[in-house]
DNA sequence: AGTACGCTGCACACTAGTGTGCAGTGGAGA
DNA sequence: TCTCCACTGCACACTAGTGTGCAGCGTACT
């Protein structure tokens, strides 16, 4: 049941990854519907946004307290998270964008949750000598997961190549030593 | 002479900055001037933001086309493209917002010509192998400039430490081993 | 057959921005 | 002193979006 309203959730994370201003009749026609349906649904453009959001936080807070629950080393772990978030990294860059831009308060709220847990995770590192410290834990976290986004969007197939790629660069501004991060991440299952 | 042009286009940097999507009047106000007097210089919206970007990719090609002149090793051109350029830097954040948003595809082309030198920097490391080769030169020298920008952005104060880090960060993305990376900064006179 | 419900297709009011026109004002320079 | 010119302050027309109200329509379920 509520296939329409589902429907217009996918749609609006493709069309709004392409463009964060596209607007509700954007949406709407995207998916098939009539503008009036979506409000029937979302009663504001925010409403929609937010779910949205919410989506995307529990993915990854779900996938992120599972890896920190195994214990692993930080840059395993890491490894382990890029791997796993990456399938569907690509449908949630609009996060990026949404970050700035209008309702970026509110969604910047709702993102907290993942931001803490990736600089638990990075500080964890940091304080093991796994990863390096030349910035504090909340930055580098920020603008290696920032990268990773980017690349996904980039990275327009989203194959394996691209995860390859993201791990490796991310582990390097990391600080981990180019060797032991091809290592890494040619253990990966 | 015309020095209400020049405070308009210093004042709009900050503002749009700020807010990318801030409007003329946000801008005229900040000015300490009125809405259509901003328009008296600039015949629209686009033409203010073109200007903009122009004196930016100006003063970043300056630095580049020098810099390449040089014909220093990669790695070394790299750490003082970061020192000459980070003073600014974050005065023009703003283009990172710019690229995508409204005039994304205008303004995208503008930057083509820095684009293509950063590009060629990073491929010329990458062909002495100073630079590692997980990423194409073009996506490399992309993200990792991207950070720059991220990063000048966060570091409110923009001092020194915030030049350092980020010069390293990205110096440990391009592949160079963390040790290498750190006697490029210091020999930094 | 009847009903409930989700979707449609209009209508509307409202907001917020862009870009223009034009008369008026004040100060700097010939 | 007179003139030029930049800035002002208002008017306006236009666009593009949001959010709401309401009658109608078709389909699926009972």
């Amino acid at each position: 049941m509520n296939e329409t309203r589902d429907r217009i959730l996918d749609v609006a994370l493709d069309v709004l990854g392409e463009n964060p201003d596209a607007g509700m009749g954007d949406i709407a026609s995207a998916a098939g519907v009539v503008r009036r349906t979506v409000y029937g649904h979302f009663p504001s453009r925010l409403d929609l946004v937010r779910t949205l959001t919410e989506r995307a936080v529990a993915e990854m807070t779900a996938v992120l307290t599972d890896i920190n629950a195994s214990g692993a080393a930080a840059d395993a772990a890491w490894v382990e998270f890029i791997a796993r978030v990456w399938p569907v990294t690509h449908r949630y860059r609009v996060l990026l964008a949404l970050r700035r831009g209008e309702y970026g308060e509110a969604i910047h709220g709702l993102l907290g949750p993942v931001d803490e847990l990736l600089a638990d995770l990075v500080e964890r590192g940091q304080d093991g000598d796994v990863f390096a410290q030349h910035l504090p834990a909340g930055t580098l976290s920020q603008v290696a997961y920032g990268v990773v986004f980017a690349l996904a969007d980039d990275d327009q197939q989203n194959g394996t190549l691209g995860a390859r790629a993201a791990t490796i660069t991310t582990l390097l501004m990391l600080g981990v030593p180019e060797t032991r991060a091809v290592t890494l991440v040619d253990d990966q299952p």
